[in-house]
DNA sequence: AATGGACAAGTTTTACAATTGTTGTCCTTT
DNA sequence: AAAGGACAACAATTGTAAAACTTGTCCATT
């Protein structure tokens, strides 16, 4: 199967990174390419421009390299399925944490813990406990005491 | 107008919170009543209730009191029209940030800085950058270079 | 022309101590 | 009953120095 595959001039003006920066992303597995030539050169293929776009955009939203690397190892634990994150995942980011989105979920890429939570449950969930306590709010009259206030 | 007040043993059977961190929490203002008794004793109002909630859970979530208050803080200066944002603002949280959802954008709530960043989107990127460097393609023959590997 | 190595400036993480914050318990006051 | 104050144990944040990481530049190699 051919492949379109890239060069180094080719990626670092298709990406904006430079030959340095792809050649020690490259040596710390950060993002490696399709393919060397015999020469020892390396090839680039569509999708490993996609993941160097994602790191750059990673590191431009102030994630430095270090947290790329550890989030990608702990994404591979969470979500075995994704070979590729950087490809392939939604994320949101802030300069502190890297934030995957997986179906309706939504959790840490480094710590794992997922915590989506919307408030308007919260809403719901205080006027069921509000109803759970019949007995609770008889042995406290409130209206009385409201009576104090506002009479 | 008349509206349902909760005393403190109401608020805490309601909110599984204690006496110790109602007083707290009222102290340092992270939520404060909706009014006092004219004894000084806490009235507590629905809104109220559902603040208490959502503070409990950012907790749950391993999100500090100190962080808590600074994101409400800097959630008045973001969002002024968000009186209240614990009991208004849909929120996302790991134990490190506390993530804003308002409308179609998220944004960390203590920083601001937003940044949502769908990968589908890079793909298209690269796609048009391919499609806007035709000369470099023509300069740098991939495909020579892939018969070389490939032959 | 592209890669790899060596050096250097700047940045990020880590580790740890000092400080500050949070909550329980007990006691006093209203 | 509820609130407030004082004390203590535990937790979180801050500050900071040491270590590790990133990237540019220059040079040698292929």
């Amino acid at each position: 199967m051919t492949q379109t595959l890239f060069n180094r001039q080719q990626v670092a003006a298709l990406t904006g990174l430079t030959s340095r920066q792809l050649s020690y992303w490259r040596k710390t597995g950060l993002v490696t390419p399709n393919s060397y030539t015999e020469g020892g050169h390396a090839r680039y293929s569509f999708t490993d421009l996609v993941a160097l776009r994602a790191a750059k955009r990673l590191l431009e939203a102030k994630v430095s390299l270090q947290r790329i690397r550890k989030c990608l190892q702990s994404l591979t634990g969470f979500l075995p399925h994704a070979n590729r994150p950087l490809a392939e995942l939604s994320l949101v980011v802030t300069g502190d944490v890297v934030l995957v989105f997986h179906g309706e979920r939504a959790f840490d890429a480094l710590s794992g813990q997922e915590w989506v939570f919307p408030i308007a449950e919260l809403v719901r969930e205080v006027e069921q406990l509000q109803q759970q306590q019949p007995q609770q709010a008889e042995l406290f009259p409130v209206a009385m005491e409201q009576a104090e206030e506002y009479a």
